[in-house]
RNA sequence: CAGAGUAAUCGGAUAAUCGCGCAGAAAUGUGAGGAAAGUCCGUGCAUUCAAGGACAGGUUGCCGGAGAAACUCCGGACGGCGUGAGCCGGUGGAUAGUGCCACAGAAAUGAAUACGUUAACCUACGGUUUAGCGUUUACUGCCGAUGGAUUUCAUAUCACAGGCGAUGGUGCAACGGUGAGUUAAGAGCAUCACCAGCAAUAACGAGAGUUAUUGGCUAGGUAAACCCCAAUCGAAUGCAAGAUUAAAUUGAAGGCUAUAAAGGCUGUCCGCCAACUUCAGACAAAUCGCUAGAGUUUGCGAGAAAUCGCAAUCCCAGACAGAUGAUUAUCUAAAACAGAACACGGCUUACGGGUUACUCUGCUUU
RNA sequence: GCGGGUGUCGUCAAGUGGUUAAGACCUCGGAUUGUGGUUCCGAUAUACAUGGGUUCGAAUCCCAUCAUCCGCC
């Protein structure tokens, strides 16, 4: 779990995030990404999203959550984010293609959907 | 040794690095389950309505006990299954009444508007229908099977006499079953024996019930059809309940009245979308409820058990975009089902690989 | 978290305990036509979500499970 400054609460900022429209799509992961930061002090606010829809279970969902995070805190740490610093928030939403990856496959995954992401 | 049955139990471990929730000034401590699941029952708790009585309606349904209660648990009775240890059971009433029982069959509940006689009607007769009268008698539906006559015989036909419900046929089911005797042949035979069922009496038991004797006598199934009987139940909504403090509101947004005309979907209306218009661009509440409880562990006592009592001991998740993860190594091995959201008691379902105790059956050996 | 509904041929669907179950669309074949469509005729095979129970007999009655849909911020 990242902490709480990384946070994306709101359930306001969820819909002012999803209405940019700015998506990717990976191998079973989409990126929603905001707009750009007014300030640059402010820190990058991300969200982790897996429907019920996806899959009946809790714990397959919560599985993929916990590896989405896990790699996304591996590259915040190595500060390798890239693009993405600039934007105010990011939304990653597992779909049921990406429930039975492992976690190398999802932190590649996720590494490569950041670079892709422009100016 | 093999195969079964019952009960109980474990629910990955250790180390290293990075990381998260809660508590705390910090050090540090602590952090998912046996089913947390399904939501099938029952409670607490909260708000609103009603508070008296009756009816309606719902729920439950062998007996006793336990429990806050329960489609709950324990023990027993009865019935069924299994060689057995054991397992399973929604198990009141069909003699309160109503309904239903397809097809087949003479007949599906009055198994029969009883039986006999007389009169009327029709007829050669048997017979059939209607009406009246009498008798209270053990009962016994339909077809065939028996004897006699006619005919050369068989088949067939005819009438009379008596017998019959055993056997055969239908069906899930035919007023209980089997055997003996009786009889021309039978039978439910005013007969005998045994079994089933009913009633009464007696004994045993707290009760469900069991056993014995006697008696006459035979009652189709279905109540998981309506229903009857007995017991029992305030209703609704669910922590997103609700309370307090602070504040002023909305955010994939809102508005679009009437008359005539006017964009797209359509033949029209409605509706939706677009257009137009009004704003807003990540500031957009917090605390309590919330976990000290029908609690955990251990010991002693009561009881056949469920369970209860007493004493000591422990405090053991509490989030709110929502915490348990990742990597590496070792343990035979990338180990099942699966993730708390107010709490608790049950039930049901899912589950890899084991462990322990007792019991049964079969085989072998002594 | 709490509550409610629905499962029947490939699709849509009827069926209030009594023949392994009506119909429409689809598919296939034939006729009509110069050809196709329309129309007409005929045929195929297939279905009661799963597992138990009650009953002589369940798509139907009862119980459990599974799948799926919806509502309440």
């Amino acid at each position: 779990m990242l902490s709480q400054k990384f946070r994306l609460k709101k359930n306001s900022s969820f819909t002012a995030t999803y209405r940019v429209k700015n998506s990717f799509y990976l191998n079973g992961v989409a990126v929603f990404v905001g707009l750009k930061k007014k300030n640059p002090n402010d820190t990058t606010k991300v969200g982790f999203v897996v429907s019920k829809k996806t899959h009946k279970r809790a714990v397959k969902r919560n599985r993929l959550k916990r590896l989405m995070r896990e790699s996304y805190r591996i590259l915040l740490k190595n500060k390798e984010l890239g693009n993405a610093e600039k934007y105010m928030s990011l939304i990653f939403v597992g779909h049921e293609k990406a429930l039975c990856h492992k976690y190398k496959e999802i932190s590649v995954i996720i590494k490569s959907l950041l670079e892709k992401i422009n100016d």
